[in-house]
DNA sequence: TGTACATCAGTGAACGCGCGTTCACTGATGTAC
DNA sequence: TGTACATCAGTGAACGCGCGTTCACTGATGTAC
C-alpha cells in the first residue's frame, strides 16, 4: 500500500514513526515534563534542528504522543473481553484492562489523566481519541439496555425511588446519551459517569501513591470496587 | 510566645514564611514544574544563594509546599459544617469542602493529588497531613456507626446479601479501621474508600477537564454523586 | 532517456535563556566571661 | 557593663548544565519537458 509513495516518502513517514517511538521511550523512562527534543534527536542521532523538519515544535511532539496514548489505552479497552460474552463480564474486562494498560504505561497515563503539563493547551485533534474509552462503557450500556436485562432499573438495586436529576444534570446526561448511547435513560447515564470517574480516581490513586498504607496493592480493592460498580450502574 | 526567641531567631522564622509564602504564590502561578528558586528570591529581593540558608533544596522548598497545602485542605476539610448536624449533612459539607478547596487552589492541588513530579520522592513528613482528609472521614463514619443510625447496612441499601471481602483487602480493611475508625466493619471501610477514591477522582476529572463536552460545570453532577455515595457507604 | 530546475532532509553553528548549587567573603547579631 | 570571640545571614561571582528554536548551507531526491 506504500506502492504510490515516493522513497522521500516512505523515508519520511518512517522517521515521524521513530521520533515518536523513541521519544516514547524516554516519556516511559522520565515523565513528560523532562522530556527533550534534543535528547530525543541524540538518540537517533541526529542533529536537534532536523526534528523541525517533522514536527514544529516540542508541544506538537507532545500532541502527537498524547493521541497516541489515548489511542493505545482507547484499543485495549475496545479489544477487552469477548464480544459475545454477557455485558457484565465484558464491564469487568474492559475496567481491568484499562488498569493494566495504566500500570504498564504510568508515565503516558500521567500524560493524558494527570495533571496537565503548564502552558500547554490540548488541541482538538486529540477530543477524538480521548473518546474511545467513555464509547466503550456507552456500548456497553447501550448492548445491556437493548438486550432487556438490565440498565434501565432503579439506582443500584436500591429498594427506594430514583431521585429526579436536577436541569443542567439531565440535559448533559441528554447530550452525552445522544452521542454515545442513545436509548439509555439519564440516571443510568450519570451512574455511568460516576462509575468513570471512579475507575480513574481509583487507578490515579494507586499510580500516584494515595492508597500507599490502606489498599496497597490494590489488585482485590480494585477488582471488588469494578463489581460493585458493575451493581451500581447497573450492567448486567 | 516570641518572647524568648532572639532577633535573629524571629527573622528566622518569619523570613521563612515569606519565602513559602511567595513560593506558594509562584505555584499558583505557573505550576510545580516550574516553580523556581531564583525566582522566589528574585521576587523578595534577595539573590538566590540566600535561599540555601532557609531550605537546603529546591526539593524541601517543595516538600515544605506540600505538606502546607495537605495542612489547608485537612484544615478546610475538618472545618467544614456544623458539629452538630446529622451525619449525612456533614457528609456533604465535607465532600464540598474538599471540592471548592480544589477549585480554588487548583495548582496546589494538582501539586498533592496530580501526577508526582518526576524524580521528586515524598518524604516521610507528608504522610500525616496527607492523612487528615481521610481521618476526617474516618470520623464521620465511626460516629454515624455509634449513633446508631447506619454505616452498618447491607451494600448501598440494596436488597441482596453482603458479598465477602477478599482476604487480602479484609486484612487492609482491619489495618485501616483500626487506624481511623476501629468500630466500623470491613465491608462499610471499603465502601469509604471507594468513596474516597471518587471523591477524589470527580474533582481531578473536573480540574484536569476531562469532564469537557459532558458534567461540565460539574456543580449539579458533584452534588448528585455526593448524595449517591452518602446512599452507598451508607452514611445517614 | 537525459537534462535543468525545484523541492526538501539534514547539518552545524549560534542565540538567548534560565536553572540549581557552591564558595569565599563581609558584616551584623548573639554569647561567655 | 564591656570586651573578645563565635555564630550566622546575606552577597556576588562563578560553575556547569541543558534547553527550544532559528538560520544559512549542502547535497540528495523528485519532477517537467
Amino acid at each position: 500500500m506504500n506502492a504510490s509513495l515516493t522513497a522521500r516518502q516512505r523515508a519520511r513517514a518512517e522517521l515521524t514513526r521513530e521520533i515518536k517511538a523513541e521519544a516514547r521511550r524516554q516519556l516511559a523512562e522520565v515523565g513528560a515534563p523532562q522530556l527533550s527534543l534534543r535528547a530525543v534527536a541524540r538518540q537517533l542521532g541526529m542533529v536537534s534542528s532536523a526534528l523541525y523538519r517533522y514536527f514544529p515544535s516540542r508541544d506538537e511532539l507532545l500532541t502527537a504522543l498524547i493521541i497516541e496514548a489515548y489511542d493505545a489505552l482507547g484499543a485495549s479497552a475496545e479489544a477487552a473481553g469477548d464480544p459475545a460474552a454477557p455485558v457484565r463480564e465484558r464491564w469487568r474486562a474492559v475496567c481491568h484492562a484499562v488498569r493494566r494498560w495504566a500500570l504498564d504505561h504510568p508515565h503516558e497515563y500521567a500524560l493524558i489523566y494527570g495533571s496537565p503539563v503548564p502552558g500547554y493547551r490540548a488541541p482538538e485533534a486529540t477530543v477524538g481519541p480521548a473518546l474511545r474509552v467513555p464509547l466503550v462503557l456507552g456500548a456497553l450500556l447501550q448492548e445491556s439496555l437493548t438486550a432487556g436485562n438490565g440498565a434501565a432499573g432503579g439506582a443500584g438495586g436500591s429498594s427506594g425511588p430514583e431521585p429526579p436529576l436536577p436541569p443542567v444534570l439531565a440535559a448533559q446526561a441528554a447530550t452525552v446519551a445522544a452521542a454515545i448511547a442513545p436509548d439509555v435513560p439519564g440516571p443510568v447515564l450519570v451512574r455511568t459517569l460516576m462509575a468513570w470517574t471512579q475507575l480513574f480516581g481509583m487507578i490515579s490513586f494507586e499510580l500516584f501513591g494515595q492508597l500507599v498504607g490502606s489498599a496497597d496493592p490494590a489488585d482485590e480493592f480494585f477488582g471488588f470496587a469494578v463489581e460493585a460498580m458493575a451493581d451500581f450502574i447497573p450492567v448486567r
